[in-house]
DNA sequence: GCGTCGATCTAC
DNA sequence: TAGATCGACGCG
């Protein structure tokens, strides 16, 4: 049992993609209880040039922590309830992202955010044990395959064809 | 300043 | 299949 470095996030997300797969999420809530979450979907965001990427219109307040170091923590609302959790990946000026859709046990990445108690407070953050969210290795490997990404439709082809979602099989 | 819409989920 | 619910973004 080791605790993920941030340097692990700081290269191209469809690397990392595939080594996050069966890792453990964990969260120290408020009353000090820690739990630990293995992931089970996620879904890679690569850059200005992917149309379903929150950053293909640019730098702005919301994309602004996508284009800083990787191992950073991208929170954002959606459809005003739900609070999506994602890590940057790559380095300073190179806008990308991983999704967190979904921990064993739990399908959905809305119902993510709201199980583990992440708002707001979480976007610009570190994937550290200081900052109550961070990432464990046991050295489960866990079996998946990869399939085109959900609910971004409106990006077009190619992008929507893009294998990149990666679920347990 | 105002209207539109989204990397979702639940219930009718 | 529609409704909840709100911040970001486009337009002007």
């Amino acid at each position: 049992m080791s605790t993920v470095p941030i340097t692990f996030f700081q290269r191209d997300p469809l690397e990392v993609a595939p080594e996050l797969m069966g890792k453990l999420l964990c969260r120290r809530f408020e009353d000090g209880q820690i739990e630990r979450y293995r992931i089970t979907e996620i879904e890679a965001y690569c850059g200005e040039t992917d149309k379903a990427c929150h950053a293909h219109k640019g730098r702005t307040k919301r994309t602004e922590i996508m284009y800083h170091q990787g191992g950073h923590i991208y929170m954002y609302l959606i459809y005003g309830m739900y609070w999506m959790l994602n890590f940057v990946t790559e380095n300073e000026g190179t806008p990308s992202a991983i999704l967190i859709r979904g921990v064993e046990n739990i399908s959905g990445p809305g119902k993510v955010g709201k199980a583990l108690q992440l708002d707001k407070s979480f976007y610009g953050k570190l994937l550290q044990p200081e900052d109550n969210l961070w990432l464990e290795d046991d050295g489960y490997h866990l079996p998946f395959q990869t399939t085109p990404r959900i609910g971004i439709n409106y990006a077009g082809a190619p992008w929507i064809n893009k294998p990149w979602r990666f679920e347990a099989k």
